[in-house]
DNA sequence: CATGAATGAGGTTTCATTCAT
DNA sequence: TATGAATGAAACCTCATTCAT
């Protein structure tokens, strides 16, 4: 992939129209598929635009190039997770911390475990040039949801900073993306979501008490 | 980068003559040099070659293809992490578990700052096909190590199973790979590192009282 | 020449647009240029392209590789073959069979000498792997035609088997294979056309009296 | 493969002392052992070498380059089938014409099928640059051997002329390389050994009847 | 004489991207 | 707007051959 300017990563039109939106989405949703079925090493633009039904040039009118393709399938599936995280943030608020943590970490888990295949497809995307930006960018929205809720709890006598709560996010993705690339069985899942709970309780709970 | 049959990753041949050991050497280090200059995208093997001082046809007696290239010196830098780990492992031994957890994710962090740059150069590697897997051989390690360092803890009424520790290490590196694809301030790493510190010394603290 | 898999020896894709039909042409008359200017073993993809006046990539658009666009000048030259000796035994129908044959190999003769210099050229692409097949193919449209040419002699107390009439078209293209490699003159193609004709001639007397 | 200048074909050394000799032998036979193993688009000198227990310098001590030793097993092979015949011829001296012909012709075709997996590869071996020059140097022993042979038939009224004799010869080659490369089964081997003894019978017999 | 590490020209093939229709 | 043929830079990798040890 020849990467481009780093400008130029973002879809390159807002479809007004409806037949534009709905090409838009099936180039999208080709590319997931090309990238589940082939992988991202064969992911060619002109199979995602033989799979989605229209020509090369046609993708070319949305999509300035195959980066932002990609990356507007990373950040569509993030945004997805990112809604179920801050909708659990939004249903914990005034609970315990205990209750909130483990709330926002099971929605974590079940939104990545949702397309598992895809979250796991999508590592790859997300570490071309461009990725950890893209990534970080996101999780700004996280911590923010995060913190939110966290100020509302009902039982914790000190607020974590951000590098705290960032800590925790980083440690969720990083036992999320150990979990999905091991191909985990339901059982292992199961176990691995309570673990995580209590992994983030424990570290909330002592970071909390801490600065006390 | 077209990826070859699985069993391909391997080096080559092992040289027997010293001059040949230079040359091995040469084009690992040559590897390194061209990711951090140009990165992944643009590294050829060509380019390698030409940093190595030597022909592509020298450096293709030795890896048999590109991905192998790089995957040598993937697994040399996990390799390299992985001792000062393991010896932080041995050297806590026989004290309480706080302790262990200090010196432990202490030894990781450092080593894994110690050359900030390639870690952060790898990750793209590591994520091309067969890097997860090669990931997980090496995880296998750290879990050992720690397993048999946690064993010997002075105050641990109860051992953690192989899915908690498993856990561990995985916060442990996605918060490290966080830290380190935001370059981070010095400060940040410090603060980054006593909270690392905090997350799996509450983590493992709670891991073994929930089992009583 | 790494040779790929059997089943990628057809061309890629059948050119709806003329302005594709030009240029599939233009490359099969570029490979026998370049085939007969600097031989087969200097004849490269890029050399072919540039003769035809098109990119390598259009090239491999219509070949899936070097070896496919070779047999199909392969092809498109036994065809040729086939066709005026197919002609030549649809038009002795219903004759002696001294003149049957004679009519059929001089129509050989005559199809392989009016292109010599491409007939030698070929000798070495059908030694490629997955040429034999390819001739084997051809090989059986010629025996139909003069098994079905032969049904109809006027004069024949026995039709000759399958293995007959395989064993003279051997020994024809023996004959002719030998001849052309040797770079002949015009009066020993002359001659050589005779001898032939006589070779078949009392092949085929033989054969059919012997059953009898 | 980049073929040398034309002279350079021949070995390079007539090695006089034992050990020379057991290599270069040991080199040729290693040959042959990687063309039916691998095929000669993957045979490759150092390949040839490690077979034979040499290095490739060693190799290059005999054989000044690859083609010179694909030659020298060819020609090897081709002497091979020659003695046969020529012994054939030989021994068939003062007989019939027709019982001349026949013991030629087996002698030839058994000859050939006892390495026939040899046979077959070396096809593609003498398809090389130079190698018709090889075979038709090769042919005029034959030619001679045959001519001699016809000279003391009992019953010919007329000796055929040398393209007569060519011609048979070519017609037997092009039967035996037709049938080699179909892979044939000993029933087919069979008759058409029958076959082609009687195509060259008819032919000798009308060829010397033609010119009375 | 033997070794085998090193060479490096050069071949095949891919694929993101453009633009005339 | 849509199409898809054409582009062509550029990558990977091979392997015959040499020559210092």
């Amino acid at each position: 992939m020849r990467t481009a300017t780093p400008h130029a990563f973002q879809p390159r039109k807002t479809p007004v129209q409806k037949r534009s939106t709905v090409t838009v989405e099936a180039i999208a949703e080709a590319t997931i598929q090309v990238l589940l079925a082939v992988g991202l090493d064969r992911l060619t633009t002109t199979r995602v635009a033989e799979r989605a039904g229209v020509s090369v040039g046609t993708l070319y009118q949305y999509y300035p190039n195959k980066q932002s393709l990609l990356f507007a399938v990373l950040e569509h599936h993030l945004n997805n997770v990112m809604e179920k995280v801050e909708a659990a943030c939004e249903g914990a608020r005034h609970k315990p911390l205990a209750e909130m943590i483990r709330d926002m970490v099971e929605a974590f888990v079940d939104a990545k475990m949702e397309r598992a295949d895809i979250s796991v497809a999508l590592y790859r995307v997300s570490a071309d040039a461009g990725g950890p930006a893209l990534i970080k960018r996101i999780s700004q929205r996280s911590r923010n949801a995060v913190e939110a809720m966290l100020q509302t709890a009902t039982d914790a006598e000190l607020l974590p900073d951000k590098v705290t709560i960032d800590m925790m996010l980083a440690a969720m993705a990083g036992v999320m993306r150990s979990l999905l690339e091991a191909g985990p069985s339901p059982v292992t899942v199961r176990k691995s979501r309570e673990q995580l709970v209590l992994l983030c309780q424990s570290y909330m709970a002592a970071a909390t008490a801490k600065r006390a």
